[in-house]
DNA sequence: AACCAGTATTCATTTTAAAACATATTGCTT
DNA sequence: AAGCAATATGTTTTAAAATGAATACTGGTT
């Protein structure tokens, strides 16, 4: 009796708009650090980001979705923040549910891989 | 009535092995070529990829995989040349097989995207 | 034994992407 | 009006990855 190897079907997925890529995981952590941490510099703070590449996520979901998924103040109290609006919990909430959907399957899949 | 914006599911699956990533569509791509022309050179060649970047990823798949993929012929006739193994056409039929039916799946719950 | 075309491998170069740095701007607070 | 902390944006550095060029090797064929 042969020793199989062990394999496993990984997936990655993401929502698509048609002017290009809406929404990753990668850009469902940075919504939720923002959430968290009530601003973009402290969120890519604690990503180890560089704000410049988290101000521009933000800028791409916000433009290529229906309504803005974060709201930005700019200057006042604290020099600002930025916090997600309706849209953005529920981008993430929906994100997760679809990627759970699929992994799901994907691991059914993976059961009766026959390679 | 509003005007929804359109927003589709993208998909990406990969089969991995404990020691890393074993085959993704790039890969399959590549085995392709091979099998098409009977060399790695002539495979890179016509998908305009470096020979030594396309002689690694030959490399990573036969070293992940329970037996080759590709059979490497060395000097001889025509100085050489590759062929896929059986292995090698299973693999690329198993894993348009999965992709198509995940892919599938995640076409249904595009469908159903509540955004 | 010289030839040939493809595999195998190293090294320098180029391209690309990410990170780091530097400023300007904003608007509440003091 | 000066201070503050965050947004907004341009520029520069750095690092990583892909590419290209160069070279040795292989083993049938002529």
């Amino acid at each position: 009796m042969s020793e199989n190897k062990k394999y496993n079907i990984e997936v990655r997925i993401w929502i698509e708009e048609t002017s290009g890529p809406f929404l990753g995981i990668g850009k469902v952590w940075l919504l939720e650090n923002i959430q968290k941490n009530g601003s973009i510099t402290n969120a890519a703070k604690e990503m180890k980001m560089a704000y410049r590449q988290a101000w521009q996520l933000v800028e791409e979901m916000n433009q290529r979705a229906e309504s803005p998924l974060v709201e930005k103040l700019l200057g006042g109290k604290g020099g600002g923040g930025a916090k997600l609006t309706e849209a953005g919990e529920r981008a993430i909430a929906v994100f997760y549910e679809v990627e759970k959907r699929i992994k799901d399957f994907a691991l059914k899949e993976t059961q009766n891989l026959k390679l």
